[in-house]
DNA sequence: CTGAAAGCGCTTACAG
DNA sequence: CTGAAAGCGCTTACAG
């Protein structure tokens, strides 16, 4: 177990270390000759360097934080998966942080990362810049990050993000052309920006079709199955009921139709559901939802590139990115003939 | 942003820095004055260890790797969440590596890990053993792992597993309860030692009952979505049509159920449809599924607590551990009046 | 109970 | 194009 070093590759190659460390570099400057020899040891020893020693030496950890919150189990894994392919590629290791903005050892346990030198920057999932001591703090220490769909917008600081405005635009117009005039709503928790910004395309899109936007049709949910069912219920317990629910996100859809099949009626035909994000689940219940594509790969395949550039010291293509939504119909919409 | 390295600490403290890495360790032979000496300077310059450093010096990463392959989303998250909440709990920090075992550089990446000096032992979920080369040649170098539900069961070498057999016998001993007398079964992937067991539980509570089994209704399956559906609409298609498909996992059962709907009929007064794992899928879906609980959570963490007793040369609880399965009866499965 | 020395296995900065 | 020296910031092994 005892594994070979650098020294023992020098020492068979007949060259110095640091040569040796040259090729392992891939630095320019090296005759095609001794980096033979030097690759031919290598092969023969099996040798492969010491990532801890790499670290030490060098002053880098050539690993990437990534700060994710309890948000959708969905949305995090897809950003997880995402990210360490991306930053694999780049020769980046990922090391997974869950937290809780809630937490007061928050923002405590991130600088800990810093100071323990356990990576060189960072990727944060929403609701991350809540906790803004902490990013101001990372800011003016020129420590690098990038965010994903913050609440703030502030110019100097690069994220990434969907065109949630626009894509909730998109579906709250096809709900109107399906004829459905009394659209409910059922909105994500208040210090998600994407809940936001989803919100207002559907009440642009309302008003800018003439119709009133009734308050009584808004239910505050928190993004989980139970919040959509709770919320659908209450719905459909109006008077003057909806014909169509659009949720905040999939999941919360379904159980917006759970709850309309458990009274007795049927999606489409007596209310429409509509979601966001196009995560697997809604493609696994039935009827299939009609919901908007929430290109989360895109998102953090970005924001791990932009990252690395930064790291890199490299230019950004752009400080801000918005990747763009897609309307994506199935059969859980239908026209409204009521 | 140069931090403060333990030879400033011992500076201010005035003390040698054997003796501050002494307090860092917690080693035992330190005065309560020197000991408090040393804190105070160590809350005064917020000094935090490095890493990097720590690693190099003491020849252990303090990381555990987990190689997961690509099986269901949330069975690798569950584990991955679970492994993570306890390493960290005991100190270690966790290196994730997706893997996919048909890749000729399987073995190899893992090994790669091992000489980077990247982690100090390893978690494999299944399925892992089929790279057996791989597992034998760790086994030999005595580098620690432990495996979830590995296909084979060779004695010395430590897993942990759920009592899927006896899951799989007690859902269809209820299912033969409620008067089914032809129930089809959709089985998981043939290199998942799960699918294996389960199966047996299946075909041992129909032969006990005096059941015949008949392959028409056995379906291959891939644990997918599709998959599920795909087998559940040539089982509706049958002459002889079961009034009971049981699926090896609920990804496949939600599949089946929408077969059942796509073709006018319902779930469960024609057709019972019962899964396996109790994701969060299975609530989710209307009429909410019948299946049997798979604790991974405790699987994973009792899985980490035995790496972390294999590191520090610890007894092992069990060398072989299951976590028992629990039947869990919802709305998916009814009595049959066929 | 405390410390001086050596070393972990690399890279950085500087010579030549 | 190549190398000798110093050092990254800790821990280990050994003295006292």
């Amino acid at each position: 177990m005892a594994s070979v070093t650098i020294r023992e590759v020098a020492d068979l190659a007949g060259v110095s270390i640091k040569t040796v460390s040259r090729i392992l570099n891939d630095e320019p400057y090296v005759t095609e000759i001794t980096r033979k020899k030097v690759n031919d040891a290598i092969q023969q020893l099996g040798y492969v360097a010491s990532m801890p020693a790499r670290r030490l030496a060098s002053g880098q950890s050539y690993t990437i934080g990534l700060i994710f919150h309890n948000a959708s189990w969905h949305y995090i894994q897809d950003v997880q998966m995402n990210v360490m392919e991306t930053a694999n590629k780049y020769g980046y290791s990922v090391l997974l942080h869950p937290c809780d903005i809630t937490n007061q050892n928050h923002a405590h346990e991130i600088m800990n990362m810093v100071h323990q030198k356990q990576v060189d920057g960072f990727i944060f999932t929403p609701p991350s810049d809540n906790a803004s001591e902490l990013i101001q703090k990372l800011k003016v220490m020129q420590f690098p990050f990038v965010r994903l769909t913050p609440m703030d917008r502030e110019s100097q600081l690069p994220f990434v993000t969907a065109t949630d405005y626009q894509g909730a635009l998109d579906m709250t117009k096809y709900l109107i052309e399906l004829g459905h005039k009394r659209i409910a709503y059922v909105i994500g928790p208040q210090e998600q920006r994407a809940a936001h910004d989803r919100f207002a395309g559907y009440k642009d899109a309302l008003l800018s079709a003439g119709y009133l936007f009734d308050p009584e049709t808004m239910i505050q949910g928190d993004d989980h199955f139970e919040s959509g069912y709770a919320a659908s219920m209450s719905l459909i317990s109006l008077d003057d009921r909806p014909t169509a629910i659009f949720c905040n996100n999939d999941e919360m859809a379904a159980g917006a139709m759970s709850a309309v099949f458990e009274t007795g009626m049927n999606v489409p035909k007596d209310i429409s559901i509509a979601g966001f994000d196009n995560i697997p689940l809604s493609k696994q219940v039935w009827p299939p939802l009609t919901t908007v594509d929430q290109p989360i790969a895109k998102i953090a395949k970005k924001a791990t590139k932009h990252l690395v550039a930064l790291l890199r010291g490299e230019e950004l293509e752009c400080l801000h990115c918005e990747i763009p939504t897609r309307l994506v119909i199935r059969k859980s919409t239908a026209q409204n003939f009521h």
